[in-house]
DNA sequence: GCCAACGTTGGC
DNA sequence: GCCAACGTTGGC
């Protein structure tokens, strides 16, 4: 079992929609990076745990658990016409952009918060504080260990 | 809203 | 393949 964490703006869909929607299950997509595209792609796998982070908010942490449900399939926003990340250049049959199935585990009763995380010792190499910009991310069995500790 | 860091595009 | 220009992410 792998652990992820995914990034999200509550805004625009948080852990709170993922609460209220049918079976607490959702599609994770609008993935358009290549890194965390091939991530989704090739590595996340039905069962895997995946904290949900939320981004460009108030709260800005790790907001709860989810696991996957479904493992990569062709992103349809993709092929969409009228939908705002509609890309031209995919193709059916050849999908550029993937998406998963996420269904919430646990919804922590506050956001763990970003700062928090920075400050521990034991994620100090964790990619979320190492590398700016990546959606999908591998989380590490100590890394993962030592969030739920804070709990 | 600012701005740093990083990703993407496109000319050459 | 290089690199400048531009766009996006995301914390603050």
């Amino acid at each position: 079992m792998q652990c992820w964490l995914f990034k999200t703006e509550p805004d625009l869909f948080g852990i709170e929609d993922l609460a209220r929607a049918a079976d607490q299950t959702a599609r994770w997509d609008e993935i358009r990076n290549y890194q965390a595209r091939n991530f989704l792609r090739d590595d996340v796998k039905v069962g895997d745990q995946v904290f949900i982070y939320h981004s460009s908010c108030k709260a800005v942490g790790i907001a709860g658990l989810a696991e996957v449900v479904r493992a990569a399939y062709p992103d349809p926003s993709q092929f969409d016409p009228s939908h705002a990340l509609f890309d031209a250049k995919a193709v059916v049959g050849s999908p550029r952009w993937f998406c998963v199935d996420v269904r919430l585990r646990q919804r922590f009763s506050d956001v763990i918060p970003l700062r928090q995380l920075k400050a521990m010792p034991e994620l100090a190499g964790m990619t979320l504080l190492r590398q700016g910009r990546l959606s999908v991310q591998p989380v590490s069995d100590a890394e993962r260990r030592a969030i739920l500790g804070i709990l």
